[in-house]
DNA sequence: GCCATGAAATTATAGCCTATTACATTCGCG
DNA sequence: CGCGAATGTAATAGGCTATAATTTCATGGC
């Protein structure tokens, strides 16, 4: 794989752009093995550098996973916008529901980084990874083509996620198993955002109906 | 905490029960700072014995791991029974729910173990780690009151760990935050379950109706 | 064009951790 | 009592993170 151009405008010194290469061979190696099985050193081999070369650019192990965890959301996040604006029959919520079920499954040691490693818990309020995951949530609430709006979206928007999340760490842990099994994965999520939208009429009523 | 009588017959040698106290022990760190805090060599240094010591109870560090999260199954396990046995207004689901989501907040580093490490991924089916999962998925198919039966009920059940467990793992990462954050967890998971017993309700109507 | 400058990378090294091997101790059973 | 197995120790090898001191090299001012 060609080194993509740099984010930094000056660059192309001996490597060219370790920072960038190092995140893409990091999160390879992350997809397969998860985030424990990123080594700094392995890294630097890998990329033909020595092998302290990397804290050139990142002070330590985490920050490098940090910038990881980072370029996963970004393309996390492209995922499912792409999957959002494609026209099918289907509903918004249930086309961004069945993404992320693809991408956690398929992408599962990334998903793992992103979503239950210290990295994420460990960054602050403002922190480039938590806006990441923030953007997340948004599109998420775009997707909801429900009437309600304000705390009950959001709350809605909440447990769908929450549900999501769920279900992709079940799977992936082979907590799915026994008759529950004999449904697949896809149409749990199905029901999953079809009981939502039922439980979110049913509190729009509630509230008094949509304006 | 005194340490427990030896699982194993023959046991009390020169530390006693090395094997139960570097559990425990390991146990007491993972709470604090997760899976990737135990280290072999401290827990030597800290029990009072030579550094490879704990070798001849455990092949390696993930052997050790992998006897914590049992442990660690166990406790929540006894916690869920004693929830769900407690009598009380409040339903058998809900508070099964609630314990679950006050053990994965308090208890959150042995909570990201249990759930989101590579340790339960990588057990086999028939695994003590792997019964040890399944005994809490029956703990919550049993405390769950509607009177669906077989498929419908074991879908519900796990949706509703699905939705359980996504709520400790974004509220462990510091994503409930925003307008979302100004209805507590608790009223989250209470919804949770209120939700669930509603998508319950009419799907038992749309098979047919309860017997 | 030439050199000073500083970013990028290297060699060398310290320190921690896992894990193995060979050796010592202690229990408990015949 | 003594032998064997279970338990623990000492010594050691090897990997990884991280830092310090040093070298390379593109670049901009002169």
């Amino acid at each position: 794989m060609p080194p993509r151009l740099a984010r930094k405008p000056v660059n192309t010194y001996h490597h060219g752009d370790l920072r960038d290469a190092l995140v893409q061979a990091a999160l390879a190696e992350v997809e397969q093995g998860g985030p424990e099985a990123i080594s700094l050193k392995a890294l630097a081999k890998q990329l033909g550098v020595s092998q302290p070369a990397p804290y050139r650019h990142f002070a330590d192990r985490e920050a490098l996973l940090e910038a990881v965890t980072a370029e996963a959301f970004r393309q996390f996040n492209a995922v499912l916008r792409e999957a959002v604006g494609k026209p099918s029959k289907q509903s918004k919520l249930s086309r961004l529901a069945q993404a992320a079920l693809d991408f956690g499954l398929r992408r599962n040691g990334i998903y793992r980084l992103m979503f239950a490693s210290r990295t994420m818990a460990c960054s602050p309020k403002g922190s480039e990874l938590h806006n990441a995951a923030m953007e997340t949530f948004d599109l998420l609430l775009e997707s909801l083509e429900a009437p309600a709006v304000g705390f009950l979206r959001e709350r809605q928007a909440l447990k769908i996620w929450a549900a999501l999340h769920g279900v992709v760490m079940l799977a992936e842990q082979g907590l799915l198993t026994g008759q529950v099994a004999q449904i697949s994965r896809e149409e749990l999520v199905e029901e999953i955002v079809e009981q939502s939208k039922l439980a979110l009429s049913v509190a729009i009523k509630a509230a008094g109906g949509p304006s």
